[in-house]
DNA sequence: CAATCTCATAAATATTATTAATGACCTTTT
DNA sequence: AAAAGGTCATTAATAATATTTATGAGATTG
């Protein structure tokens, strides 16, 4: 079966006009016609049905059936030849976004460079949302991911490398930080906090707990960046949540506290590539050095 | 593009030999090659590495980059005429695993007798996990699920109906009948228990039970039958667990109890068809009724 | 070194897709 | 009611593509 047929056929399902398809696709309108007609033959079915009195040609189920398929084969033609024109670059097509690439890339840098991987590297750098669909797209080839839940996706290959409590962040002239017992996020109807704009995955968290708890606390200030997050928390203008890692001994004037009933989400990273992908040499040894990397050990003196 | 020279790659890929592919096909050598450099021309690569002197052909990366296409490609034509085939029964294929079946489906049955669909259903009693391979062949098209945790498959349409607890059973025999508090598992350890053979659920959970507190109760005997799995409770042989549902007002000598420290795992009960399935009216109908079975007010009648 | 296996090449042939030309059917316009 | 115009089907001719036949080249084996 050629799959130009089945391109016909698509189109012809979006357009269900035969003349206009053949215009598209710079063929003749009989073209058309013999293609739909293969396809009727090989899949022994009625496509569609031409209406002339009412002139609105209808998709029959079947025909909804072979359309669904057909963007399906249209994909996964579409990304063998994504992934075979990127194979003819050395460099890494890698996603990592920022927080991740902040936190806990620093100990392995070094490690990459005596691999002679970091100047193959062709980092993108965006949100764990974005760099998911990217990744399924075929755009980029492998991706470091922050998620609340462990993703399953059948589409994916994952590898778990660890996963980090959230905090709770305060400044250090802020009541409870002179607390040293974990917080109850129940009891923090009355603070006023500091929210995350954009699809950063803290702001996922808060909504979380919001929904988790019932409770409910004002959100004074929404910021898309952890270092402006961080200023506003040290003002003492709100609380707010983070991963704990965030913060370390240089921030000054921020403490962070312990959440006493935490979600069963937490803050999970993972490295993602796409099953069936076949990883370049210098792929696999990134994802050697990757997966020794410590996410629950982190030492301080990468700070 | 043809699909079949998809198919002569595929194959070669698999016995690396252009005579041996021939002759699985009934075609001429050439033709194999032809297909071959037609695919490498279209991707614009090279698909495989001909060795005369190590007598080894050996598949370059962007050949097995399209061999795990070709698969993908392969697997949705197959599942097309599977769908296309299927439509011209009026039956509807639809998986129920006996659990399920015996204990929710009492409360739909004169309504699905009603709207005419009772005898419609092509019923395949089986496993959870069997019926979501079934599913994904396309060997059924709808079925109901129990599972521990949410599935979160982007292959399947998942409708979730509602969750239920699992309980911890024993005979009125057993000392702890007369309680009238939640059981703590950890408090189980020198008890035995019943288990179940094969890829019931209720093995599982037995498992995730053990595996989250630590604690190993002897399992001393297994049975592939929840009424020989009550039976051995009954005669106080040993305990079990159960979802609640199974143990109902007739169920003489056995007794129910709340665990204490549940898991964040339920038995989920969902209904599944294939992302993509273009739902036959009667289909649609069947759902319809389904969603409104109320899973977790199960009445006491219908027993 | 002949026999054999494997794959490539090229020309001939077979198969398949597309086009051009035309007609049927229906709606809209005059 | 007839003409004009739009949509799709049909058919024969043509173009494009796949396959075969025949052959040769490279390597191994006995």
């Amino acid at each position: 079966m050629n799959t130009r047929d089945l391109d016909y056929f698509k189109k012809l399902v979006e357009k269900k006009n035969f003349t206009e398809v053949a215009e598209i696709f710079h063929v003749s309108q009989p073209t058309i016609t013999q293609a739909i007609r293969r396809l009727e033959k090989e899949f022994d079915t009625k496509l569609i049905t031409i209406d002339r009195v009412h002139q609105k040609n209808e998709i029959t189920r079947t025909g909804k059936l072979l359309f669904e398929k057909s963007k399906r084969i249209q994909k996964d033609l579409a990304l063998a030849h994504k992934e075979i024109q990127a194979a003819k670059c050395q460099k890494i097509r890698f996603g990592l976004p920022p927080i991740i690439g902040s936190l806990y890339f620093p100990q392995v840098v070094g490690k990459l460079a005596q691999a002679n991987i970091l100047d193959k590297l062709n980092m993108i750098e965006s949100g764990s949302h974005s760099l998911l669909k990217q990744l399924q797209d075929g755009d980029i080839d492998i991706a470091a991911i922050g998620s609340l839940l462990p993703i399953n996706n059948p589409h994916l290959m994952a590898k778990h490398l660890g996963t980090r409590p959230f905090k709770l962040i305060v400044s250090k002239n802020h009541p409870l930080a002179k607390s040293s017992q974990p917080v109850d996020f129940r009891d923090l109807s009355e603070e006023k906090f500091i929210g995350f704009a954009g699809q950063f995955i803290h702001g996922q968290i808060m909504q979380d707990y919001i929904d988790h708890t019932g409770i409910k606390p004002e959100i004074i200030q929404r910021t898309p960046d952890i270092s402006w997050y961080k200023s506003l928390i040290r003002a003492n203008i709100g609380i707010g949540i983070l991963v704990g890692d965030e913060i370390n001994q240089y921030d000054h004037n921020i403490v962070s506290l312990d959440i006493k009933n935490p979600l069963p989400e937490n803050f999970n990273v993972s490295i993602f590539y796409r099953n069936g992908y076949v990883l370049k040499d210098d792929e696999q040894k990134l994802l050697e050095i990757l997966e020794k990397m410590d996410i629950e050990h982190i030492s301080k003196d990468h700070y």
